[in-house]
RNA sequence: GCCCCUGUAGUUAAAUGGUAUAACACAUCCAUGGUAAGGAUGAGUUUCCAGUUCAAUUCUGGGUGGGGGCACCA
């Protein structure tokens, strides 16, 4: 007698073995065809896995997340299928499911092309089509790694060396062709259906490792429907319609060129958004108790020697020698020098915390493959500030940071927030015993900031753990901006102290940290997350002034004069093109209002608004105007 | 840094072993227009360095930039 619970936690009784399928088939018979693989006590099992003691089952279908990562494996190994059919030759090594698809690394001499992927795809359909049988076998290990080796797999062969003693070595055939899997898989090639598509064809270190040898990536993605797959690539494509270096482009706010590769050139209206969110950041600091300093860029490479940067972070340092010989490094971090300030003259136990703020442009050579328009760059404005306290006041200074960081983020429409805490890296400077420290203050921190958080083993700086502040797009990614560091490291090495109670000097702890991380990078992430339609009071052209015709180019500049004297950023536009012309001008570089001007406003003293994306007309008194809207141009919390 | 792809006016693209085309933008002129492109005229271009060739923007190699990934990371 076999006992099988369902989710529901509904009985059924069976008399021998069962299987998933069988199961699903005795519940109703359009399950039995949507079925697609089972969990028996919470593991994953293939359709057919006879089940033989008494368990819970759950039946999982393309709906669930089970199910549709299921196809999406599937898929991967038909990719490979295909791929052994066409390129014999060619070693499979992994493929695993990523978000919305998959991917399989190969190892083969050739590249493959992009009429490569085509002729790949087809074939998968053929594979689907041919309707081949899933089926399970456990090999012994040893009997596994010969076969592989035999066949000229030798990453296979590696891999089924390095799973664990103890643990089933499994291998799944679908029809003749067949691969070291974990499982679970669908029951025949021709379930996975073909809403798939291979995307883009890359390199990728095997197994992860930049000095083992570069195979070859394929990337696909797989639904269970047509409409799936559509909606996918849709939604691909509507991201990338907001990527900010092409909305730069056309908004004019910034361009890279080849004499500075990762450097930004600002023009005009992007530095105009840069320094808006500058004077926001001084002034929300300024209420929370910053004093803002400023150090200098390039500084001697002794400093650089004892702060530890020069050994652990010389690969990423810009240097410069002087005609006399001596060596500089450009600053990629503003700590030691901040640290300077704090040595200079003595500090006492009542300045504590101290918190010193700085808005310092850092260089870092990255490599050249890294770079990503404003998203990574090797020359970056950090909104800096070290905090120097007693040990005592770690946590409540790490709280204060992440109260003001989240207030600066809702400002900005960023609401949901996540924090990821890294602890010691193996490449770090000071004793354990200091880590231990560090690390257990920080996350007392976390636990009372009751936020949402997850641990990055081995992630921290090289002087001290940290927390990352995570926060979601509008469209669903996360992106990495604020850090908070501990540091109990660098004021040592620097020779920082302070005179405490008992008149004794004490080595102050330093929290590093950044609200946006980088400038540049926080401005690609708010035209990414507005797609260029920023919040009013950070555009950088807020208003054009547009005359119907040349009869009223008076009027309409006089409006701009009195508008520019309110604070409302504006241009006039006198050119002669019609006015349909400059409307269509100004709403694609995403000038949020058009103030017409023509002899009904001449008439009224007034404007009437065109705002961005509206056809609506909206007729104001000029007063009226500036004063409403000369309001809106700050912050929300401010 | 590694793998693949790629570099043509300010921008987006087209073409070619005999130095190149269009649209938009720009300039001048005409038109003076009421909510997403009015018309005419004009000026402007093959990423750099080698090689092959009578001839290279085109073919080959290299440098360099850009893109997609990997690795690294704010």
């Amino acid at each position: 007698m076999l006992n099988i619970t369902l989710p529901d936690g509904k009985k059924l009784s069976f008399s021998d073995s069962i299987t998933g399928f069988e199961i699903a088939e005795k519940i109703s018979k359009s399950l039995s065809k949507q079925a697609l693989i089972v969990s028996v006590d919470g593991q994953l099992r293939d359709l057919d896995f006879k089940i033989k003691k008494d368990s819970a089952v759950k039946i999982f279908t393309s709906k669930d997340k089970e199910g549709l990562e299921t196809i999406r494996h599937d898929t991967a190994h038909i990719l490979a299928m295909a791929v052994q059919e066409l390129f014999p030759g060619t070693q499979v090594t992994i493929g695993p499911v990523i978000e919305d698809g998959f991917y399989y690394d190969f190892a083969r001499k050739d590249p493959f092309t992009k009429e490569d992927l085509e002729k790949i795809e087809n074939k998968m359909k053929e594979i689907v089509d041919r309707n081949e049988k899933t089926y399970r076998e456990v090999w012994k290990r040893n009997d596994a790694i010969e076969h592989f080796k035999k066949n000229g797999e030798i990453y296979k062969a590696e891999i089924i060396n390095s799973i664990p003693e103890g643990e089933e070595v499994s291998i799944y055939f679908h029809g003749k062709w067949h691969d070291l899997c974990r499982g679970p898989h669908l029951s025949s090639t021709g379930k996975v259906g073909k809403f798939f598509k291979l995307t883009k064809v890359s390199g990728a270190y095997w197994r992860g490792d930049s000095n083992n040898e570069m195979l070859q990536r394929v990337y696909g993605t797989s639904w269970s429907t047509q409409k799936e797959l559509d909606d996918y690539l849709l939604r691909i494509e509507e991201a990338e319609k907001r990527d900010h270096r092409k909305l730069g482009k056309e908004m004019d706010l910034f361009h890279f060129r080849e004499e500075s590769p990762g450097s930004v050139f600002w023009h005009e209206k992007g530095w105009n958004l840069f320094q808006k969110l500058v004077s926001y950041m001084r002034m929300k600091q300024d209420q929370a108790g910053y004093k803002e300093i400023n150090t200098p860029e390039i500084l001697d490479r002794t400093l650089w020697e004892k702060s530890g940067h020069w050994e652990k972070f010389g690969a990423n340092m810009y240097t410069s020698t002087t005609p006399d010989e001596k060596v500089f490094a450009i600053k990629p971090m503003n700590c030691p020098g901040c640290v300077q300030v704090f040595n200079q003259g003595l500090k006492s136990y009542r300045d504590l915390p101290l918190k010193m703020s700085e808005f310092g442009k850092v260089h870092r050579y990255e490599p050249s493959g890294a770079l990503h328009g404003l998203l990574r760059v090797r020359a970056f404005t950090q909104d800096d500030a070290h905090i120097f306290c007693t040990e005592d006041q770690i946590t409540e200074e790490c709280l204060s940071v992440t109260n003001l960081i989240l207030e600066i983020y809702k400002d900005l429409g960023f609401e949901n927030v996540i924090l990821k805490y890294s602890d010691r890296p193996d490449l770090r400077v000071g004793d354990d015993s200091v880590w231990d420290k560090a690390e257990a203050a920080l996350l007392e921190a976390i636990k009372e900031s009751k936020l949402e958080y997850s641990i990055n083993k081995g992630e921290g700086a090289f002087y001290g753990p940290k927390i990352e502040f995570v926060l979601m797009d509008a469209i669903g990614r996360d992106w990495q901006c604020g850090t908070l560091q501990v540091d109990l490291n660098l004021p040592g090495r620097l020779g920082a102290s302070y005179v405490d109670k008992d008149g004794n000097k004490k080595i102050p702890v330093m929290l590093h940290r950044a609200l946006f991380g980088s400038l540049e990078r926080f401005i690609g992430i708010l035209i990414e997350n507005y797609s260029g339609k920023l919040p009013f009071w950070i555009t950088p052209l807020q208003s054009v002034v547009i005359p119907v015709s040349n009869d009223f180019d008076e009027y309409a500049k006089n409006v701009y004069e009195q508008l520019k004297k309110s604070g409302i950023s504006a241009e006039v536009d006198l050119k002669n093109h019609n006015l349909n012309y400059k409307i269509r001008d100004h709403s694609l570089s995403k000038v949020p209002m058009l103030l017409i001007c023509g002899k009904k406003e001449v008439d009224t003293n007034s404007v009437t608004i065109r705002r961005l994306d509206s056809t609506k007309h909206e007729n104001m008194d000029l007063k009226e105007f500036i004063k409403q809207y000369s309001a809106f141009n700050k912050a929300p919390s401010i």
